[in-house]
Formats: C-alpha cells, sequence, structure tokens
RNA sequence: GGCGCCAUCGUCUAGCCUGGUUAGGACGCAGGGUUUUCAACCCUGUAACACGGGUUCGAAUCCCGUUGGCGCUACCA
C-alpha cells in the first residue's frame, strides 16, 4: 500500500515552527517511502480560522520548500461528507442527540472535580434516540455496563512510543459535532484520515490522547486504523508547550528575522531526531533519505535559537557573495546601496553573520559614519597628537596608491612595513576606528577595501579634522 | 483531581533493544592559536546517566517503585 502522510494545521494562527517540525517529519517519511504528503486545512471551527492565517501556513510550506502532494483539502468543503458519516452513525444508534447545554456539562464537570472522579459526560438521554439537541455525541459502548469487556483497558501501537494504554470507559460520551453542518476535530480527522487514505498519522505528542477517541470513531465506522508515530513536542526554555509569549515562534518571524529554510529544516529535524552516526548537516534530500522514524526521540526539546544561529551561519558560509547579496539588500534599503556595495559587503560579512537582519548593526558603518567619542581612537592611551601624527601617516601613503588599485593587497602591502615599524596597534587602531566608528569591525584593510579611496581618505582627514 | 507520556552535560543528543564505553558529538561557555579588535577557522578545556531498590560477577543499559516535568482533560484543533 502507497504510504500518505499528512499535514493538517488549523489556521487560527500563524504558522508555528512546532508545525513546520510536523510537516517536515511527515514529508520526508512520505518521501523516503515514495509515498505522498498531503496538505489538509482543519477549518471546522468558523469562529477562529482565518484566510489569512491559512496564506501563511501555505507559504511556510512553500518557503520550507515542503511541496504537498495532490489539491489543498479544505474542511470547510467537505461538510457534505462528514454529515453522510454523521447520520449513518445516528442511524446505527452509535451517535445521538445531546440536549445538555454547556452550562449543564461544566457543572457536571465541577463536581465530578470535587469528587475526585474522572471528568466525563453520561447523557441520560444516550437511549432516547430522539433529537433532543444539536449537538451529536459519540455514543461509549464501554459506558454501557460495568462488566463489558469494552470497560477493560486497551492499546495501541505508536511507531515511536511503543503500546500506549487507554480506558475506553474513562473517555465518557465525547462530542462528535455541534450539529450535522459542523464537525467537530476528533471526527472530521477520522473521516479525512480514511477518506484520503492517509496509512501514517505523524503528529505531535499533545494528540496522544485524542488517539484513542479516534480509534473508537473509527471501529464505529468499520475504518482501517492508520499508524500513528507521536512526535515530541518542541518546547520553551522554562520546559513549557512553546508559545507566543515566548518570542518569536511563527516561521514568518524566522523569514523575516533573516534564517534560511534550509537551515530552519536541518535545525527542525535535530530536534527529536539524531543519525546514527555524528553528521549535523543535511539537506532535504539527505534528511530523506537518513530519515528513520524509530530513532525519533521520547522526550519533549526546547527550541534552542543559538543552535539554530549557528546551523544558519554554516549555510551562509556556504553561499557566494553574490546570492547573499540579494538577501541582505531588504536590510540596508535605507542607505540605497548599489549592488556592487551589496557584494563587498556580503563578501566582508557572510563570516559573521548568524541571520542576515544583523547586517544593519554590522555593516551600517560602510553607509554611515556612526559619531563615536574621540577617545575610541586611542589604542592604549596614547595622547591626541600621537594618534594624529600617525593618521596623517597613513594618509600620505594612501593618497599614494592610485584610485585603480585600492584594494586589499595595495594597502597592506603598503601600510604593513610602518605598521610593524611604529606599532601596529598604534597604527591600525586609530585607521579602523577613523574608517568604521566602532570598536568591533573587520580589518582596516577590509574596510579600505570596501568604502573605497575616496570615501577612505575622507573619513581619515574628517578625523583628523576631530582631533584638532 | 483523573488519564496519558516522558526522564544522559546548561541545551540538542549518541550509547539503551542485543548489560562490560576513559559515557561520544554538536551548540553554548572558558582558555589558547591565528600578521592589532570582532567574527570565522583550528586546538584544549568545562559539564550529564533524577532518586531508591531489585536482577547480575558487572546496570546509563533489564525489572519495580519514588520523585519531577510535560501534555490532555471543550459545543478549540
Amino acid at each position: 500500500m502507497k504510504v500518505r502522510t499528512r499535514i493538517a494545521p488549523s489556521p487560527t494562527g500563524y504558522m508555528h515552527v512546532g508545525t513546520a517540525r510536523t510537516a517536515l517529519f511527515n514529508y520526508l517519511f512520505a518521501k523516503q517511502n515514495h509515498g505522498e504528503f498531503l496538505l489538509r486545512i482543519e477549518d471546522t471551527d468558523t469562529e477562529r480560522s482565518k484566510e489569512e492565517y491559512e496564506t501563511d501556513i501555505i507559504n511556510g510550506l512553500k518557503w520550507l520548500g515542503l511541496n504537498w502532494d495532490g489539491e489543498i483539502i479544505r474542511q470547510s468543503e467537505r461538510l457534505g461528507l462528514y454529515k453522510k458519516y454523521l447520520v449513518q452513525l445516528l442511524n446505527e444508534k452509535k451517535a445521538y442527540y445531546c440536549p445538555h447545554i454547556k452550562e449543564y456539562i461544566e457543572k457536571e464537570k465541577e463536581s465530578q472535580l470535587e469528587n475526585k472522579q474522572v471528568l466525563f459526560h453520561r447523557c441520560t438521554e444516550r437511549d432516547s434516540n430522539l433529537k433532543v439537541g444539536e449537538i451529536i455525541r459519540f455514543k461509549n459502548r464501554a459506558l454501557n455496563s460495568v462488566s463489558n469487556e469494552d470497560s477493560l483497558i486497551r492499546t495501541f501501537q505508536d511507531n515511536i512510543r511503543g503500546q500506549i494504554e487507554f480506558f475506553p470507559k474513562l473517555l465518557g460520551d465525547f462530542s462528535l459535532a455541534k450539529n450535522l453542518d459542523a464537525p467537530l476535530y476528533n471526527f472530521a480527522v477520522v473521516i479525512d484520515d480514511h477518506e484520503t487514505e492517509i496509512t501514517h498519522v505523524i503528529r505531535g505528542e499533545d494528540h496522544l490522547p485524542n488517539t484513542p477517541k479516534q480509534i473508537l470513531i473509527q471501529e464505529a465506522l468499520g475504518f482501517e486504523q492508520p499508524e500513528y508515530a507521536h512526535l515530541p513536542l518542541i518546547l520553551a526554555a522554562d520546559r513549557s508547550k512553546l508559545s507566543k509569549r515566548h518570542g518569536a515562534v511563527s516561521v514568518n518571524e524566522f523569514t523575516k528575522l533573516g534564517y534560511l529554510p534550509e537551515a530552519m529544516n536541518n535545525f527542525l529535524a535535530l530536534i527529536g531526531w539524531h543519525p546514527k552516526d555524528e553528521k549535523e548537516i543535511f539537506s532535504l534530500e539527505e534528511l530523506a533519505k537518513e530519515f528513520q522514524l524509530e530513532r525519533v526521540q521520547k522526550a519533549g526539546a526546547i527550541f534552542n535559537i543559538e543552535k539554530l544561529n549557528s546551523i544558519n551561519n554554516h549555510y551562509i558560509k556556504e553561499m557566494v557573495p553574490a546570492e547573499i547579496s540579494k538577501l541582505i539588500a531588504p536590510y540596508l534599503d535605507m542607505y540605497n546601496p548599489t549592488e556592487a556595495q551589496l557584494i563587498k559587503v556580503a563578501h566582508l560579512f557572510k563570516d559573521r553573520l548568524n541571520i542576515f537582519s544583523e547586517i544593519k548593526e554590522l555593516a551600517g558603518f560602510i553607509f554611515a559614519l556612526p559619531i563615536y567619542e574621540t577617545k575610541l581612537l586611542s589604542w592604549k592611551e596614547e595622547p591626541k597628537e600621537k594618534i594624529k601624527e600617525n593618521l596623517q601617516i597613513v594618509l600620505s601613503i594612501l593618497e599614494n596608491i592610485p584610485k585603480n588599485s585600492f584594494d586589499i593587497d595595495a594597502t597592506t602591502t603598503e601600510l604593513m612595513p610602518k605598521a610593524n615599524e611604529i606599532g601596529r596597534g598604534d597604527l591600525l587602531w586609530p585607521l579602523r576606528v577613523a574608517l568604521s566608528g566602532i570598536a568591533k569591525s573587520p580589518s582596516p584593510f577590509e574596510i579600505l577595501d570596501v568604502l573605497g579611496k575616496k570615501e577612505s581618505i575622507n573619513r581619515i582627514k574628517k578625523t583628523i579634522e576631530k582631533l584638532k
């Protein structure tokens, strides 16, 4: 049978990195088994679902290169299908209309909580077979009698976790739909996974408690049970489920910050999965080849942004300046840089860039010399006059280099003998600051090269002026 | 409260199934090197088997318990 997996996000928020990781694992598993990876939008909650979020999810998947097979499946467009099965369950008396409103159920819960009981609804109308309410509930057979075999412990297999136990009775008569035209999550999932012939349900661990309900629905409908695999959760630093309050969690935020999709995929793959050997850098194709569900971790993993940064830095270093220049351009927009400038900047900063958005802070001085204090010019507390004198020396040397051969080689060759003579720090430090206005920068020779002769001379002269 | 899941360096993890390792790697951090600073790169270092029993000649590894963490407990998904 052909392997089919799916990513089934609900468009109630921007695409979460957890969704991205689940999508990635589903994609990888499908690819390595020459199967299909489907995208299903779970938009049955009309109150919270928004088109904007759906678009964001689609863009996120595309950005990551996790291309799905076939058309997008939208649950909101399949209401007739759910209705058909709902009617079937109702007719077969495997589901019923429940008259109890929310307030009643909540009160019921409160008293159950007080009495330290399991929270579930057992309806007085479950056998009335009348349409006494809107909500449709699953008639849980395990509730029928205490000696019923359905009240015993049951298990299902999870490809990551092994055998999982559950008590059908403890599930109560859970809800299937708000009404005939408004299916609820657990029900819609079962119908869709069946109809689209999903063979492997790979999803977050937060769905583990839903699985028994879904299995019961499958059995009531006579559906085949797919294989399950529940992924560990992505956690925040405090080990709770990663959410908005923890900072950047949506894929589009990472895109805006200037992360590379290949770094994102690589990093996400390493949260909860690890190859046999010690390799850590993987392309999507390599991942599809080496990924194994059996090697997925069971415990939740903290989203470690430092690691992501280091992986991103790795991928940036592998790129050529021409590619990088395009990606840093948006962050330097306010300076109206030329293409040639961007390429030089890309070349100069590629090794020290974790994410592209950092370029503004790192390279801003190239385009606009920041204001700085005069004392920054002194290497080791030399007097003003000494600094000025050294800058004069540099200036006279640089002025003698022809404009069109004013590059790293030329400036290094001309300046270094003098620097060695009077002290490297004494000569090069003031030059660095005169050119950049900051303490932490690339070498003065590299800056000279990017700035060009005219701007370099200009900056040095201004500094000398400043020292008067 | 109930149910379920989980537990190796600060973090991500290898090792666990098929007991015998100086418990390995990466990120981070610290120190050193690299034609001045920063970054990158190279080298070195740092640091972990949650606890208690049991089985065994021998337990991170198998079993039981404890503790802790997380998730779910909707007319959300």
